[in-house]
DNA sequence: ATTACCCTCGCTATTTCTGGGGAGTGGAAA
DNA sequence: TTTCCACTCCCCAGAAATAGCGAGGGTAAT
């Protein structure tokens, strides 16, 4: 029934592109190429900002950003939890928010197959690249099967992009954190007190408190659980 | 000079394997496929364990763990900040420890040259899968341009089933946040005092405190900071 | 209809953390 | 050589979080 087409000039149109402009035109070109509906890139950063690029209707994409739907979304949520590609078929669609999500969806133009490659980033990023088109579970079983290690490889592609683009957007000014502060900040959380912490690193309370307050000034946290936190999606620390 | 080996038997076959021991079959298969000295697939979870399969000497890996490299390799740590495939030449060896470490792995049977793809997963988790080689930049230029499409392909077959070896491995107990749980740890997240959270969510501070104990009790952590740092790096809660 | 879980509110005492000071050593880079 | 930064130690007062108790109403599934 499908023709598996020739990606070849879209890997390249894609490797010679830059920004998110460029990425929305190679979109367009690989949802033609592949024969369906949609091909969305959506960026999630640590900061909860988001972004994208894709052949979802400005209407969709307007709606999806104003109601918020980021924390309703089951294709969202069911991904951040897994690393491999997801249908959404297979997320968990109970609730009744994400059954209003989907009719909402619906209406607006997305199609009711979906199959979804997400990639966490160093700094708490999260990106989801997607396939989307309206059909019969038999035609999409089809589709995956032939474009499945292609999208993989092209996912793999728009996350680099988007990446480069990300770091160009917003070079992180952090100053890395000392090797102590990161020893203080581990420690806190795996869920250590103060005092052990202090025990368990041999320094005194006083002297700990002085690393927390220096990390907590450097990532520009508003209190300890606040640093951690940033520490943690940043990729600073790692428990 | 190379020419460019079949490699679909080995996808069929990782495809059809499972289990760390397959997937240490298939790094000998692909080794010798690719002509390279080493396949090497690498997982830190969590808790800081890590586990693996691939084609180093013993001698090494123990070492590895022994001399606890994973905190001074700069491969780990420059892969860690990044999600493309790292060459071995573009990470940081300054630093007198991670030239130490590079020595003593030369003289171990690793290779000068190296590949590493990073991914990581939703519960903290990291992986790397790494081609390594000894050969001129020249000969690694050229490897690098013939394999690369299919070593993030590979890669994305050996995270599939590992991550499904460990998901069997330590099957999660946890039970999911409730909403309420969700809003209150990730305001504190944010930073903000119980005060201010109690007022953002309209609800009493007494109420909130519920929330925080329950979410603490169902993540069995210590304190609210070590709540935070759980829920994060299990991806129950965003930033 | 019972069970279970979620949401909401209350009190008190104790422990812990935060914010404001100051001071000295050593190493690495400019 | 100077300058910056990491590392170590100290005091105190006020703010915030924690532990322990208890209570009632709503909704959804069994």
């Amino acid at each position: 029934m499908y023709r598996k087409a020739d990606l070849s000039p879209i890997l390249e149109e894609l490797d010679a592109t830059d920004g998110l402009d460029g990425l929305q035109a190679v979109s367009a070109g690989l949802r033609d190429a592949l024969s369906i509906d949609h091909i969305v890139y959506h960026w999630v950063d640590s900061a909860g900002d988001q972004y994208g690029c894709g052949t979802y209707p400005e209407d969709w994409i307007q709606r999806y950003i104003d109601k918020q739907y980021l924390r309703v979304d089951p294709v969202i949520v069911g991904c951040f939890q897994r690393f491999h590609p997801v249908d959404w078929k297979a997320v968990d669609w109970s609730g009744k928010a994400a059954r209003e999500f989907l009719t909402d969806a619906l209406d607006n133009g997305v199609g009711n197959q979906g199959y979804s490659i997400p990639v966490r980033g160093p700094s708490g990023q999260f990106a989801l690249f997607t396939a989307n088109h309206n059909c019969s579970d038999e035609e999409w079983s089809e589709f995956k099967e032939i474009y499945g290690h292609d999208l993989i490889l092209i996912a793999h592609y728009f996350n680099r992009k988007a990446l480069d683009f990300e770091e160009n957007r917003a070079p992180q000014p952090v100053r890395a954190l000392s090797p102590r502060e990161v020893d203080a900040l581990t420690f806190l959380a795996l869920g250590y007190s103060r005092a052990q912490v202090a025990h368990s690193l041999s320094i005194s309370e006083h002297t700990l408190r002085v690393y927390i307050e220096s990390a907590r000034f450097k990532l520009g946290a508003l209190n300890t659980t606040h640093a951690i936190a940033k520490a943690l999606s940043q990729g600073l620390i790692v428990m």
